[in-house]
DNA sequence: TTGATTGCAAACGTTTTGCAGTGTT
DNA sequence: AACACTGCAAAACGTTTGCAATCAA
C-alpha cells in the first residue's frame, strides 16, 4: 500500500503531494474496483481529514485525471465516478453494469480489439481510447428474479 | 415523415399526443442523425410553437426514453443527447467520437456480439443493452494535423 | 519565501419538481 | 368531464470558480 503511495507520489512530477491528496489517493487504494464518485470519497477522506473541502476533492481528482493516474467513468447515473489505473498492465477493460443491484462488474477481456482493427481501417479514424458498457443482469438478480 | 410520426404516435400508447410531443418528434425526424441536446431540441421546437417551455422538452425526451422511441446518449460533455431509435431493425450501432471536431460517426458493424456472446457465457450476465464509444481522431482532422 | 494549494461560499449549467391552469380524449 | 399534460419559476443536483488564507517545497 505504501510502495503504491510513493509510486504515485512520483507520478504528480511537480504538483505537490499535499496531506488532502494524500487521504484522497489513500481512500481509493483503500476501496479498489469501487468505481467511487467524487461525494463517495469526499466521506471517505473526511474521516482521515475532517476538514477537508467538496472542492479540493474535485480539484484533486481533476489532477490525478489530467496526470492519467486514474480514470474519469460515467455510468449514467449523473455523477462521475473514478477508478485508479492499474498501470501493471495498460489493459483496457470493460464494464457490466447490473440494472437491478448497480453492480459493475469488469471485464478484462479484449475482443474490442478485433474492432477496433476495422474501425481503423474501413472509417480512417485513429482510437485513441474506447468506453464500453454492457447493460443487464447479473447472475444473482436474474435468479432471484426467476425465484419471484 | 409524416408515416414515421404516425407510427410515433401508435407506439405512445395510452399517452398523449399532444402538439408539444408532435413538435419535439418532429424536431427529431427532421434532424436525423444529430444527437441533439435538451436545449438544441428546445431552440428547434421553439421555431415551431414560440411557447414551448424548456421542462416539456424534457419530459417529452423523459416519456420517449421510457416508451424506447428515442436513445439517450452521454458522450461526456455534461448534456444528455437523443437520438431516434431506428426501429426497422433493432440494430445496435457504436459511435466515435472525434476528440479534435466533437464530430460523431456512426458505425453498424456489429462485432460486438461475438464479444456480448462470450461474456453471457463466462460471467452469467444478461445482457440488455451496450453503449460503445471510441474516441480518437476522425480522417479528416488527422489529415489536417499531419499537414501543420 | 513563494507560488501552489486550500476551504468556503457563491455561481454554474443541466435537469427536475410543485403548482395552478389548460386541453386531449 | 376527467385527468394527462402544460408553462413557469423555483429548486435540485453535481461540479466549478473567485478569493483570501495557508502550506509544501
Amino acid at each position: 500500500m505504501k510502495k503504491e503511495l510513493e509510486r504515485i507520489r512520483e507520478q504528480l512530477k511537480g504538483h505537490k503531494m499535499t496531506p488532502q491528496r494524500r487521504v484522497v489517493v489513500q481512500s481509493l487504494l483503500e476501496n479498489p474496483d469501487q468505481h467511487l464518485s467524487a461525494e463517495e470519497l469526499y466521506i471517505l477522506a473526511k474521516e482521515k481529514d475532517a476538514d477537508i473541502g467538496l472542492a479540493t476533492i474535485y480539484r484533486t481528482l481533476d489532477l490525478l485525471e489530467e496526470l492519467k493516474i486514474l480514470h474519469r467513468h460515467n455510468f449514467g447515473d449523473g455523477r462521475s465516478r473514478y477508478e485508479l489505473s492499474q498501470l501493471q498492465s495498460e489493459h483496457h477493460h470493460h464494464h457490466l453494469v447490473c440494472l437491478t443491484c448497480s453492480k459493475i462488474i469488469e471485464v478484462e477481456e479484449d475482443l474490442l480489439q478485433q474492432l477496433e482493427f476495422l474501425i481503423e481501417k474501413e472509417k480512417g479514424f485513429r482510437i485513441i481510447d474506447h468506453r464500453v458498457q454492457f447493460y443487464g443482469h447479473c447472475e444473482t438478480c436474474d435468479e432471484k428474479k426467476n425465484k419471484v
